[in-house]
DNA sequence: TTTATACTTCTAGTCTAATGGAAATATAGG
DNA sequence: CCTATATTTCCATTAGACTAGAAGTATAAA
């Protein structure tokens, strides 16, 4: 994973609402949930929640499946970990090539 | 770790300058390295390179120790696997508790 | 085919971050 | 003391993020 990604995911998650989206569909596991569940468990705008989510998908995150007039909102677990990767290998130790 | 912290300290890193600003000081190990020598590696201004190291101090994932005229930045790595600790148990299962 | 639901896009206001020049502060050396 | 070096603080400008209401689109159901 090259740093300018790495960078875009960190600063997607260093957001307090889109964190709590990011753990909300973590914990809806494989199926995901709808952007209104998300948007009844944090209260904010729909539009605002949209934005958020849109902002979490670009970045690879976060996925989305429809079904029906439902849109699941699917935690992307390969990319966050991908992001542990890059702050373990490249960010911790003195050690790493350049 | 709580999350509050973690988000703070998640979207300082971030940012492309203050990634690198720890990177750098990751690299220079125990004793850190001088602000001016993190300002002639990344080219940016004397003020905007304070501000961001400042940011960095304010979430304790840069630490400073004066020497003469030179102020050394030490990386924090503790701090760093604390954020590595919240995102692994709290964003990554299902099986966290609340 | 009309209506309801689920969500997005548009638009606009407000706020905060990022940037760097200039002036200020801290320390060292002559 | 006076000067040089290292860094910060102050200040102003610019750009981008956050927010949400209103209007628009997609899908389903009656």
């Amino acid at each position: 994973m090259n740093q300018e990604l790495a960078i875009k995911r960190l600063s997607e998650l260093g957001h307090s609402t889109r964190l709590s989206i990011f753990r909300l569909a973590v914990k809806a596991g494989d199926k995901g949930l709808p952007v209104g569940a998300i948007q009844s468990e944090l209260g904010a705008s729909a539009s605002t929640l949209s934005h958020h989510i849109h902002r979490l998908v670009a970045v690879g995150l976060i996925e989305q499946q429809r079904d029906g007039r439902i849109l699941n909102c699917v935690a992307n677990l390969d990319a966050m970990r991908e992001v542990m990767a890059f702050l373990e290998s490249e960010c911790c130790t003195q050690l790493y090539f350049e």
